[in-house]
DNA sequence: CATGGGATTGACT
DNA sequence: GTCAATCCCATGC
């Protein structure tokens, strides 16, 4: 399993939120292909790097190919994909996975066992391949977790475009990318899904 | 130092 | 559809 370079993140964030669709995240024995992505970036306020620099969001200002792992509502951990060049803040959020290696450890951690619900969604899919907040600033290119290009196999997926989930500010920006058709990709499903 | 909101989920009505 | 759980951290006094 060949990491996708950092070449790869140090490009516009909506162009690597789009082509993560169809890569596949890994971590120790679990594995799953991208079905759904968010692009942030300082320049909007949903973006948590909007307000500056701090120290919650100096991890999105580093260098491209660094996770950002964070706690949301005080639960669950979300992971994302920090882009652009270092200095600037942008990042894409992982929001869903098809399971594809580990699924029964997948199951086990989740308690759940439909494979449509393992990783249907952004605390879940952390859950499922126990993504922890330890994981944040690590290296997506030679750290425990990682990003591979699409798996042998797997159709290039058709991107629909949407609105983000579950955010108040910059709610109407289409940042949010699903790939069609797909089981695992959480709800509610955008337009011409 | 106290307060309040958030890129969510699952249980319940 | 509504709501609680639970914690990091930004903001304001």
């Amino acid at each position: 399993m060949d990491a996708l370079p950092a070449a790869f993140y140090d490009r516009p964030v909506l162009e690597v939120a789009r082509d993560l669709v169809g890569c596949e995240l890994v971590h120790g024995p679990t594995a799953g292909v991208i079905v759904e992505t968010e692009a942030y970036h300082q320049s909007e306020p949903a973006c948590h790097a909007h307000i500056g620099v701090t120290a919650r969001t100096h991890v999105l200002f580093r260098a491209p190919g660094t996770a950002y792992v964070y706690r949301s509502y005080g639960i669950h951990a979300l992971v994302n994909a920090v882009c652009e060049p270092e200095g600037v803040a942008a990042a894409v959020l992982i929001r869903a996975l098809e399971p594809v290696e580990g699924i029964d450890l997948m199951r086990e951690r989740r308690g759940v066992h439909a494979l449509d619900q393992l990783c249907s969604g952004p605390g879940k899919l952390t859950q499922a391949l126990g993504i922890g907040l330890g994981l944040n600033a690590t290296d997506l290119v030679t750290g425990p977790l990682r990003v591979a290009p699409r798996p042998p196999g797997w159709e290039e997926p058709e991107i629909v475009a949407g609105t983000r989930i579950g955010i108040t500010k910059a709610a109407e920006l289409p940042w949010r990318f699903c790939a069609r058709g797909s089981r695992s990709v959480s709800r509610p499903r955008p337009p011409g899904f």
